[in-house]
DNA sequence: AATAGATATGCAATCGATTGCGCTTTATAA
DNA sequence: TTATAAAGCGCAATCGATTGCATATCTATT
């Protein structure tokens, strides 16, 4: 072996005499290798200070172990849970993660799914970009057969596996809960209208107006990015119509914090006079005063699924796909709480 | 080329009957290869949908241009940031990142960094778990020279590059706001004092008390785990104590909230009767109510930071090492307004 | 003692890309 | 025209681990 560079099973065959053939099979437990060499080479791997080269093993094995998660955005508390989620699994049976983030721009996101492709990931979990429109950079991975599950933003028109909450019925519960609640007009933000969770939940919404006998105003429906901003902007819009909402369904908790605040600011009451309610729990929906109403998006268990999932596919090469959808939970604090 | 196995430049060879060399230096735009030769090359790659396979060059190039990240938990607000400011520069330089946790447990950390070594990572950038005693893992990076970066949390006996933020100082800023506050019993809530960070937080509170003339009471310190229930039973038993303080600093966020819920159960009032401040600046801190004053940590910059040196290092093998202080930031906010 | 069968190990090719060295061919200079 | 250099490309080894096939040794059986 030479200065600075790693033993590799070729020192350890040399020390032994041996061949490297008999050592890697030696380390790897094969049983044709007898008890009594096999301890000889792990002493001198030991006393060596061996360690496998995962770049050769994976090179000849044709895989990498490894498993790609792309999400729009690392430092945001639903994707880390599911990243979270996924590395425990991914961990305890043997592989190792790759992140990166899209940063919810499609050109990053082509990007990152190449290059993780060059890197032979053996499965690739992924929440679309929101900005996204083109998909050939994964139907590269359905078309050379490589696992992909989509996870919470899908794109409907790949057939793969998928793993998204109920937004529908999200949607359609908050709505309902409003309702129950003694509100009247209930104003909806809504996210890009390109994405299946935030059509879904809007769906959800317009269903539960409609089985209420509530003639639905598209007026009190305003479709934006479900940023910060977007959120004051969109309560301010509502809020200055002729006849403004009592209640507002935010798209997700950004929003409803954003609209909060800006009601507050306002002087006007919650959930006295505007009842409020978001989606996805984030943890300081709970914590915030008042309390945020919404929906809890099982962050964590989505990625130990997605990976449960991907795991199976890669190893056993499944051909069928699946949809798993989680349910919702509405969490009702006191942002709706009129009763 | 089989069915159903990738392109490699061997292929790409045999089509226009050339070596697997010149394909090789064609597409690395080696200038020995003549212009006409390298068009004809790429052409004949893309129409072959041939991607490079990472694997096997990092194999021969004993570079995976991969950097391992190592936290004690991804879904936690503060350590994802650090993840995404560090996949962000990562990326622009080329480079993978994969991610562990260690969930705060000694053996997974172990095992995670020996996993990456033989995944040969470039680099190393990590924040040790709370429970590690053991550094054995840690100084094989050191002594097989893989560039190592600690974060946040650092190990003091091994010499390699570390980023901290200024905790004395910012226990030190924390304490004196009390003291000018007119708070005049100070609690503190201390983590666990093998860790520097929650070391350096109480000396600097120490220090504020000493400037200040105000007398050290060893009572009104608890050392824990920092955890919500942690920061519930240290309150309680702060408040049980014959003369009881009226301000308590907490070692991080989550104890100052679950302090607070605490004492708002109790009808104590805050900050009125007592003065709270956390350390983190976790998102939820400015949206509750009252608003947590805190400690701003730049975990974004932080991951910024310690990729781009880690990447210097990988880069230029330089064998000098520096710590990086941030300065820390006091975030004044309702919980601590006592004037 | 001879042979089948089991046991234990080695040879050499392979995974796909890279690169030092050397061989042609063409261009330039004398 | 001949030497000389430069340009363009190929050969074959290499990175480290794996594995089908072959070989060598040993045990048991008749």
């Amino acid at each position: 072996m030479n200065k600075n560079s790693e033993p590799t099973i070729h020192d350890i065959a040399r020390e032994l005499k041996i061949s490297a053939s008999t050592v890697s099979r030696a380390l790897n437990d094969n049983p044709r290798i007898s008890l009594k060499t096999k301890e000889k080479i792990k002493a001198i791997a030991d006393s060596l200070g061996y360690r496998p080269n995962t770049l050769a093993s994976n090179l000849r094995n044709k895989k990498s172990n490894t498993i790609g998660i792309v999400v729009p955005l690392i430092n945001r508390y639903f994707f880390s849970s599911v990243i979270s989620g996924a590395e425990d699994v991914a961990y305890k049976a043997g592989y190792t993660v790759v992140i990166s983030q899209s940063n919810d721009l499609a050109a990053k996101e082509i990007n990152i799914v190449q290059s993780m492709f060059s890197n032979r990931v053996d499965g690739l979990i992924i929440s679309i970009a929101m900005q996204a429109s083109t998909f050939e950079h994964l139907k590269l991975f359905r078309k050379k057969n490589i696992p992909l599950v989509f996870f919470d933003r899908a794109v409907p028109e790949i057939e793969t596996d998928k793993i998204v909450v109920d937004d529908f019925a999200g949607g359609f519960r908050v709505t309902q809960h409003l309702i129950d609640q003694g509100y009247k007009r209930i104003g909806h933000l809504a996210g890009p209208q390109n994405l299946m969770i935030y059509l879904n939940r809007k769906n959800g919404y317009m269903e539960a107006l409609r089985k209420n006998g509530i003639p639905f105003d598209e007026s009190l429906i305003n479709i934006n990015r479900l940023t910060s901003e977007d959120g004051v902007a969109a309560t301010q819009y509502l809020m200055s119509l002729p006849h403004p909402p009592d209640a507002i369904f935010c798209g997700n908790d950004t929003t409803a914090l954003s609209a909060m605040i800006y009601l507050r600011d306002k002087g006007i009451r919650i959930p006295e006079d505007v009842g409020i309610v978001g989606f996805s729990n984030e943890p300081y929906s709970k914590v915030v005063s008042p309390s945020i109403s919404t929906i809890a998006q099982p962050g964590f268990e989505m990625g130990q699924k997605a990976a449960e999932l991907i795991i199976r596919k890669i190893e056993n090469n499944e051909r069928t796909y699946q949809t798993i959808v989680l349910p919702t939970e509405l969490i009702v604090r006191e942002s709706s709480i009129r009763k």
